[in-house]
DNA sequence: TACAACCATAGAGTATAGTCTATACTTGTA
DNA sequence: TACAAGTATAGACTATACTCTATGGTTGTA
């Protein structure tokens, strides 16, 4: 038995994403699992630890609201040589900025909420 | 001329939102325009100053991530009365908690890119 | 070697949140 | 009074991000 990382399902156990949105993930140009040239049988891809961590990091930037196309950016001034250091960093920069500007707009709106809790607490007097 | 409001055009001018998507949140019960009864000749929506507040308040909601079906609960605790006292400070208080972890998360992707780019401006050396 | 479990690909279907088009009636202005 | 501009409704269309189904081949195990 030969193996090479991991497979889809295993992947899909390690960081609870299901097996066909990893391939829609890979579709998306999100992450890249290798074939392996050894093996002509079959043309399943292998995954490697690399791309769990990418899994894991695509999971953190969608739940703060990110899309697939600006995580995409993300993870290739994360990982990818396509860029220069300075083309990395301004990308890395910019995210910084857009998550600075959102954590205003949850501050503004839970003080926005928190005032009318007390305008509706009051309204028992 | 009778004027009682504003119809739907001023109601996108003051908001900055078209009309098409007035009426999208219209019907997804987000607003509600009246209807003049002494008016027969059309059956024009009137809006009021309370709608415009509304369109701001759905405009934040959704830039931090609300979706309508959550902003259309946060509108019931907010204007309507089908709701105890109660039954809107729950609402509001977990919103307020959704709000809270949305800021940790933003905070930990903060620490984490920071983290990158000092990585990143490394490779130089 | 049967056969369940796994893999790949293509493409259909779903949910959310609009966005646009067509149709038809109403209003305001030259 | 013509006619451009505004309004309502229904329904088609788009984009994003999945999610599922169908099909066909491969692997592992009893």
């Amino acid at each position: 038995m030969y193996f090479c990382g991991m497979l889809i399902n295993e992947l899909a156990k390690r960081t609870g994403i299901t097996a066909h949105t990893i391939r829609f993930y890979e579709k998306s140009g999100l992450i890249q699992g290798k074939r392996d040239e050894k093996i002509t049988s079959n043309n399943y891809f292998h995954y490697d630890e690399a791309t769990v961590e990418k899994l894991e990091l695509i999971k953190d930037a969608k739940s703060i609201g990110f899309t697939i196309n600006e995580i995409g950016n993300l993870m290739d001034a994360w990982y990818s040589n396509k860029m220069t250091i300075a083309e990395k960093l301004s990308v890395l920069k910019d995210k910084m900025q857009a998550i600075d500007e959102k954590i205003s707009q949850l501050i503004a709106m839970k003080q926005m909420i928190g005032e009318f809790m007390e305008t509706v607490e009051n309204e028992n007097c």
